[in-house]
RNA sequence: GGGCUUGUGGCUUAGCCAGGAUAGAGCGCCGGGCUUCUAACCCGGAUGUCGGGGGUUCGAAUCCCUCCAGGCCCGCCA
């Protein structure tokens, strides 16, 4: 808090210094915490060499009262800012405290959709791109102080359920022992495919279960339910490993049986952009879509838009700020439904768009039983880090060795998905996915578990701040950005700054510690360091909650 | 064909929206470091036409145009 408020002291400061408002204020990398780039647009407009116009704005703003406890000083052109120790000492005080980075309660509503996945099969490495990326901003949300309800959007009527309904109805079913629901409906719809390929009569049949469960016929309403119900079973599972929680499972289907749909049909049908011939559909080309976007067929049956349609009102309704998080594949259907909202007065979603994850033999598919489950990559990658455990910590007992594994694990896996930019197509490598070493879940976890470690040892010790050697100062210089690291990612939605963020912490601290000697060093200093390695443990816990990963206190 | 998006050392990637100070990292490679707070670590080295070309600018990985390549989308599916 401290630092984003200097930082809109100092840009006010040196907007009224330079007389405009664009005064290029960034990151000062490695040269300030601050700096400025205005001198050179205010050469061109003064006639003078940048460096010149920097020397003076360094000197007027050194005797600004509201920019005490900041150094300014002119490096060529360059205005840089350091934050003075004073400053400094508070926040790192402020750092070693339980909620550091998190904000004060705020009163705007937030709905957050994500992960969604058609329930026809288990969740796979595409899919848990979308849980993760969704759980790890609804933990950045919550930390910022936002009341947030966490919605999965059960899209229990669409043609591959009715897939899914029709199989159990005609496949024969062997059952497998110990296989879990969504494993289960996933062979029956892989099979029930096959079939409906062999059988292309049979697509008949399909259509008419669509039919009867949209009319509410209450033998197929049963049939659905219970198809669905198994699967979300399954991926219930999955989410809990995941470390992922929803608040609500919201029914598609729920907006047919309450009306909304049809409400928003008929509210739909007197826009000037809605053609009626049979079908009911839209005409966006104003708005750049070439398509239709058709929300009723001619049979009178409603088209997933139109369900989605009277979801997102819903939620308009009920939330200040509605965030959904799907896959690229959703982009065009997405801004068709943004686009409309707004002509019909409503809030529209901000949406987080992921590329796609594929795997190195092309994409992934469920109906054709080319995918790798969640399931399968949270087994495998929880053997190899029981092994790897194992091996280096052999003394420790089984049962905490396991625990270990599972949460070393579960860092392995969010890491290495949260860390790249949701926009960034990607194949799935097992190579990856088992690296427990550098830019890992882990290796952050490590850096905490070794601040643990000298915690222990040192017993209670009072608080100081004297930091002299370099990797102290940049060290301190990292933790105060925190809070603005986490006001970005609630800002943007973009959760890969904070893995990046958790990364460089545990880089500086690692180098700290290998050069900097904590217990060993006495009096003030000693204090100093410790105070230090508390606000840097802290600084990695609240970073790695936020990510869903657990900050272990021993591995 | 049209739309959206990505292209940064051998591989993976940050930075791009809000243009500036030697383009950051990791893996892999080469060479070092555990009688010292947990070596899932640290240090040093080699490796870059920031996809190609043009433009804007005092200054471009970053903005604009264009071309090339990959991904996604373009259904009375969801």
């Amino acid at each position: 808090m401290m630092l984003s408020r200097l930082y809109s002291t100092i840009e006010s400061a040196l907007q009224e210094v330079c007389g405009q408002k664009d005064v290029h204020l960034s990151d000062g990398g490695s040269h300030a915490d601050l700096s400025s780039t205005v001198s050179f647009s205010l050469a061109k407009k003064l006639r003078r060499s940048p460096a010149e116009i920097a020397r003076e704005m360094a000197e007027t703003l050194s005797r600004r009262e509201d920019l005490a406890g900041v150094r300014v000083e002119a490096l060529g052109p360059y205005l840089n800012f350091h934050i003075g120790p004073e400053l400094l000492e508070t926040a790192i005080i402020e750092a070693t405290q339980p909620g550091y980075g998190s904000f004060p309660a705020r009163e705007e509503r937030v709905v957050l959709e994500h992960t969604s996945a058609n329930p026809n099969g288990p969740l796979h490495v595409g899919h848990i791109r979308n849980t993760i990326i969704g759980d790890t901003l609804a933990r950045c949300l919550r930390k910022a102080g936002y009341p947030l309800e966490v919605q999965y959007y059960v899209n229990d009527m669409g043609r591959q359920i009715a897939i899914v309904v029709w199989g159990f109805q005609n496949i024969p079913d062997t059952p497998v022992p110990g296989e879990k629901g969504d494993h289960h409906v996933a062979r029956i719809y892989i099979a029930a495919n096959r079939e409906l390929e062999k059988r292309p009569d049979a697509v008949a049949e399909v259509d008419l279960l669509m039919q009867r469960v949209e009319s509410g016929d209450p033998q197929t309403v049963r049939e659905f339910r219970s198809a669905v119900t198994e699967c979300l079973d399954g991926f219930l599972v999955t989410l809990a490993r995941l470390g992922a929680k929803h608040d609500r499972f919201v029914w598609e289907s729920d907006f047919i049986r309450n009306g909304d749909t049809q409400r928003v049909l008929s509210k739909v049908s007197h826009m000037d952009e809605c053609h009626e011939d049979g079908r009911l559909w839209l005409d966006l080309s104003a708005f750049g879509f070439e398509k239709e976007y058709v929300l009723r067929r001619s049979d009178g049956t409603s088209v997933y838009a139109a369900r989605d349609l009277a979801y997102h009102i819903w939620k308009a309704r009920n939330f200040d700020r509605v965030i959904d998080v799907l896959g690229a594949d959703h982009k065009l259907i997405g801004a068709q439904l943004v686009t409309t909202l707004r002509l019909l007065g409503e809030r529209p979603p901000e949406i987080v768009h992921f590329e796609f994850v594929s795997l190195p033999e092309g994409s992934m598919s469920t109906r054709a039983g080319k995918f790798v489950s969640a399931d399968e990559l949270l087994d495998e990658v929880t053997r190899r880090a029981y092994e790897e455990v194992t091996s280096r910590r052999p003394e420790l007992p089984g049962a905490q060795r396991h625990e270990i594994a599972r949460s070393v694990a579960l860092a392995a896996v969010r890491y290495d998905i949260v860390k790249i930019s949701p926009d960034k197509s990607t194949v799935f490598d097992w190579k990856e996915a088992l690296d427990f070493e550098r830019q890992s879940g882990p290796y952050i976890q490590y850096a905490h578990a070794r601040a643990c470690s000298i915690l222990e040892k040192a017993g209670s010790f009072g608080t100081a701040y004297a930091p002299e050697d370099p990797h102290e100062h940049a060290l301190v210089r990292h933790i105060t950005r925190f809070p603005l690291v986490m006001e970005n990612v609630v800002r943007d939605l973009k959760p890969h700054l904070l893995a990046a963020y958790a990364r460089e912490l545990a880089d500086l601290f690692n180098t700290f510690y290998h050069f900097v000697p904590v217990l060993k060093s006495g009096g003030v200093l000693r204090n100093s360091r410790l105070t230090l390695v508390l606000a840097t443990r802290n600084t990695l816990a609240e970073a790695l909650q936020a990510l869903g990963i657990d900050p272990l206190t021993t591995m």
